[in-house]
DNA sequence: CCTACCGATCGGTAGG
DNA sequence: CCTACCGATCGGTAGG
């Protein structure tokens, strides 16, 4: 199922020598930000191998805890994946309203929330919002719940930026179908998109922009 | 994991009546369309519930079989994965090439296209591409080498059409950007239509065409 | 294609 | 947060 390098040592008799030399926590990350490790390293792991094809042991491992105790901080392997999704979108909304809320003209706003959002799917670490797009069905219907609120909201600001952009002609239908469009073709680019490679992150929002827009 | 309804036998001594009951195969479906049949609810199962989240149990179960004769077929729940694959780029390529070969004008050759396309990310019962273009990720690289060639002809006839979408004046840019956005568009909507509800396909391909097209 | 089974691994827990 | 463990389940196989 997954293919996570196997240092296995079964039964530990010794302490392991990385859980023990650990440098100890500072004031600053002591408490909570073992559980934000988590949520940081879930991310990845989840995006990587999926909800499903990624274990307990592979996230304890990632941040040097025993299989046990990521239990401590999470009731289940579900809620971790439910705050993964929450961290990812309450980022997002977050940068969005800040954008939307900005004097800047239409077509201009529009790049920049083309290219917030292609970062947030997109950079490198960034990996909240790809699992919450690609990890959806594994979120059990009882969690979801919180997390559709946020996501509806998400989807409000496009539409207004959608509604603003088509009263100054810049484009022709700012129905909900063309923001599902425009946003799957942002969306899917994380399945092709490999950082480092070809196009920056700015040339694609730029090219996206350009796709986009019936100048 | 998973969440698939339990009859639960551990260990039948009586054999299931559902088993003994069924009808002789008949000579026309009497061989290889059990690998057929296997390879169908595969890709249903698959879709639904993801590759790591469906058990041979699961599939066996769907056909009717006990959980260790798929292997009769696969040598491995990959295989599966990889023929399913193969069996949806294949007809998909087959349907694609028919309609460039048309002498469809470029804009109406498009629009059949792009439908034919949705249709097989969309319609009931075609899992196939859906778990192509979601389960990516679970195919191990050297089964992957066969699929990536079938990919590439697909794209290629994708990339043909934006050239002469592009030769008549209906977009302005046929690059490979623009190929991964627009069927990222089309792609994505795996994730959110729901067949029977809102727009029909042939719809949707409309408004995608509008969308597209620089008119 | 079934029977019967295997070793490995899984999510999660009790008790500290 | 670790230790030690549990019951359930997994992909796959030998032998028919």
């Amino acid at each position: 199922m997954s293919s996570s390098p196997k240092t296995a040592i079964p039964t530990p008799k010794v302490p392991r020598p990385a859980l023990r030399n650990r440098p100890l926590a500072t004031v600053a990350d002591a408490d909570g930000n073992r559980r934000a490790d988590l949520i940081r390293v879930s991310a990845r792991l989840f995006r990587e191998k999926g909800f499903d094809g990624t274990t307990i042991r592979d996230i304890a491992d990632a941040v040097g805890m025993r299989s046990g105790s990521p239990f401590y901080h999470f009731k289940s392997k579900q809620e971790i994946l439910a705050s993964v999704m929450e961290e990812g979108l309450v980022a997002g909304l977050d940068a969005t309203e800040r954008i939307m809320a900005s004097e800047l003209p239409p077509r201009e706003k529009f790049r920049v929330l083309v290219r917030s959002h292609l970062e947030t799917v997109l950079a490198e670490g960034h990996d909240f919002i790809p699992v919450l797009l690609y990890e959806w069905r594994s979120l059990s219907p009882d969690l979801q719940a919180h997390i559709i609120d946020l996501k509806d909201r998400y989807d409000r600001l496009w539409q207004q930026i959608l509604s603003q952009l088509k009263h100054v002609n810049l484009i022709r239908n700012d129905g909900a179908v063309v923001r599902l469009l425009l946003l799957g073709a942002i969306n899917y680019s994380a399945q092709w998109y490999k950082p480092g490679k070809g196009l920056s992150i700015d040339q694609l929002a730029d090219q996206t922009v350009e796709f986009f827009l019936s100048d």
